[in-house]
DNA sequence: CATGAATGAGAGTTCATTCAT
DNA sequence: GATGAATGAACTCTCATTCAT
């Protein structure tokens, strides 16, 4: 495959990245992400062959641009409580965009394909968040900015409130000030203060 | 309506909610529920027009059978601890169970039908729920059973842990070990020994 | 399938019938059927699935109308060389027949479809044209008409030639003289008087 | 063309027989051979425009390849029923090779292309191949090996019986003992002492 | 009320064939 | 000469929906 079908390859799957967007996983065909790249309908089975499968490289690509993301602002020089912050509000960020989000198509997507555990995608990052939350948390109580006495629960927990305002979000609408609201209650109990 | 077509609604209805179960919502078709019912096609559009009306009507019904269960084991003689962990074990058994549930169904379905607050029926159960809660925590607060100081608030964050563990339970799989973990770790901040 | 459904059937049948017997098998396609019977593309489908079944069905009918020609016909009160010739003249008339023939749509099916010794049609009505000809033979053996020392393996010539013939008519084309010629050649080798 | 296409266009047949012997001739398509053959989709349009055209080809060399095999054996220095036997053995052999034979491929051919008299190649082997057995059989009968009012007749109807065979083996399935029996049945009529 | 045959739109998929490079 | 990406026609199959009985 030639420099010229990698660009195309690479196309498609911003292009179908867009039609995920908007109608999901399940109700996209291979009809709407031809129709989306304005190419011939054969044309696409030339680079993929189904929608699982180009929506499995989407997520590849959205999965090496957040991991991206994440390390450089991990990268800033600030304390635990500020990183702690920062990572929450990015979240919240994420979970109140209608637009431009591939959440639901990614749980549409992992309801149909119950992925074994190994490649669960999902699982991996949840469970990675989790240990960078602990490591944040960990630091937080040797700096004295927090107090907690059993910080993988707590990032766990925090995880698992996180996912329920993201699916709450999906489903029953969640507003920024109930983010805030859920937010400010995780930190209360962790601040030192309190 | 005569009685007769009532009881056949009901056989619909409670024949679809199966197939949903099985299926979840997008991929079920009339079709299924058709052959599910063993029906003519004509016959099922004389009492439903859509799956979607289907679902919907599925969900009434579902919701009228919780609710009573809910207030069943309510006006059980119990402490406040005793009824929340009733409820927590509740929840848990729900989320664990793979058949026989229309959680996948339900999160489809409204990730398709954005429905205006007013009707979002997942909303108003999940603020109900907000409710019996907090007023079973102030109760246990005021027993001495339980320490909080912000009660809807501790209500609130357990609803969206529950929330995180039931969608995490349908697409990167939870297993009964962590769903205790996270209910043992919400108990604990309440407890007034801990 | 009530009664009329019955009739589409046969019509059905009756139609792909003379699809198969100007196109072959391979090249019939649903659509091709769907046209030819004037029906919609998914109407063919409630009755059948594929060209394979249509075309198994076609056969059975084809099947059960011969069989009942060959009984007539041999019922008929008549030497055994009649009987005989009367076969060689009807089999030679059917291999002549370029028009309303399957003979070449069912080499193709038989091609693709190298069915199991026991469903294998062909061999079938092979194995049974073989035995009623020796037991034409061995009548006309007794009657003193004819002069043969391995009627079974007369028989089995004969059907091989017959074969060989029918499936020339198909690829080189064969004269109503030459396939005279052969049968003459058989019978006269048959003959007591030669 | 240069020496360099020609090797080519050779290569290309070569692969492409491979291909007929698998699949017959009706189901294969160009995008068939461009693979076997890995070329490129264009590159075999530069050499051919059309299965058709290949088969044709293929068949070309074919044909040389077994004049040249049959002459070979003719030359060996032997009775007439020695050879006569060779030439039936070949022939069985040829007719019982599931593998690496065109038969089936052939026949797929002629039924959709009724070549006219003189173009037919099916034809020109049979008459071919009727007057070599013509010459043996009259060479047995001279040197009192056989006995035979009607050499042209007996050599006609050897062939239709081996075509019979052919296209029985390929629809019916046939024995190495089917084969013999037949072979045999033929022979005997042939011999003197019988 | 109930049936189930019929329709036709639409999705998936494959390939012969072309054409810019 | 050679490549292989691109096109678009053609085919298979499935359903929501209608309608005569």
């Amino acid at each position: 495959m030639g420099e010229k079908s990698i660009q195309k390859r690479k196309y498609i799957l911003e292009t179908a990245r867009k039609v995920f967007v908007e109608k999901g996983f399940k109700k996209v065909t291979m009809k709407d992400i031809v129709e989306a790249c304005d190419i011939s309908r054969g044309g696409l089975y030339l680079y993929f062959e189904s929608t699982s499968q180009i929506f499995q490289e989407v997520l590849k690509l959205e999965t090496q641009q957040t991991d991206d993301l994440f390390s450089g602002s991990i990268k800033a020089d600030a304390t635990a409580a500020d990183i702690l912050l920062l990572f929450l509000r990015e979240q919240k960020k994420e979970l109140l965009r209608k637009q431009d989000t591939l959440t639901q198509a990614i749980y549409e997507f992992y309801f149909e394909n119950q992925l074994p555990k190994r490649d669960n995608m999902l699982k991996k990052q949840f469970d990675s968040a989790v240990r960078i939350i602990e490591k944040l948390i960990e630091t937080g109580v040797e700096n004295g900015e927090f107090y907690c006495e059993d910080c993988v629960g707590c990032a766990r927990n925090m995880m698992f409130v996180l996912e329920g305002l993201k699916i709450s979000a999906q489903t029953m609408g969640v507003t920024s000030e109930m983010v805030d609201r859920e937010i400010l209650y995780m930190l209360k109990n962790l601040c030192v203060d309190e």
